[in-house]
DNA sequence: GCAATGATGCACT
DNA sequence: GTGCATCATTGCG
């Protein structure tokens, strides 16, 4: 890895909704047995603060969420629905919880063993399925909670590499998905951003 | 194609 | 005990 190309606590640091626009386009690195399993990140989510309903964080500063009062560029990995790791990345400066969900990405290389983790067949077809979510991106990554607080400004086994960003006219932006639990005025902020027409994109 | 549903572990009242 | 920032499978047509 050059090591101008891994993205920095400065880049972390900045406002959420720009972490969470920038991100799109930049390469998700995850190193498992010396192999690189490299995904470009096509799809993000935006949890802002304590005020954001949908946020965990908006309950107050507990086991689970302390993580996401920390540094920026920690990562914030968690269990749901009892089976599915979520991968997010905290942003802002230490004290205001915030972070963004990686959503999806388009892999690029290590396929064949990111099928393996999936469970899916070798040259299992349609391949937008082994990314196209939160849960099946941590599954063909091997993202789990053994990498919950991992500092992925340190380039070791996790971490993200900067890229060409995408043109601003090729990103779409729209409400959160799943957060049926959040106010209104929350669960219709225009949070989620997506490279417009990706087809890893989840559905 | 789509809607409905069950799986499953853990943080938190 | 409750409720998830989800996914794969089933059953329909």
């Amino acid at each position: 890895m050059i090591d101008s190309d891994l993205l920095s606590h400065h880049f972390y640091a900045q406002p959420t909704l720009t972490v969470a626009e920038r991100l799109l386009g930049q390469r998700l690195v995850r190193l498992v047995d010396g192999q690189r399993l490299v995904g470009v990140i096509a799809e993000t989510e935006a949890y802002v603060g304590f005020d954001d309903s949908a946020s965990h964080a908006s309950k107050g500063r507990t086991t689970r969420t302390e993580v996401m009062f920390g540094p920026a560029g920690c990562s914030y990995v968690y269990l749901i629905y009892g089976m599915y790791n979520m991968f997010n990345i905290v942003t802002e400066q230490t004290d205001v919880p915030a972070a963004v969900l990686i959503r999806a990405v388009e892999p690029t290389e290590g396929i064949a063993v990111m099928q393996r983790h999936r469970r899916q067949p070798p040259n299992a077809t349609p391949q937008r399925l082994l990314t196209n979510g939160p849960g099946k991106l941590s599954q063909a990554f091997a993202i789990d909670r053994s990498l919950n607080r991992w500092d992925l400004t340190a380039g070791r086994d996790l971490w993200i590499e900067a890229a060409a960003a995408p043109s601003p006219a090729s990103i779409s932006t729209g409400p959160r998905i799943g957060i049926d639990y959040a106010d209104a005025n929350d669960r219709s902020a225009p949070w989620r951003f997506w490279m417009t027409g990706n087809r890893f994109v989840s559905k």
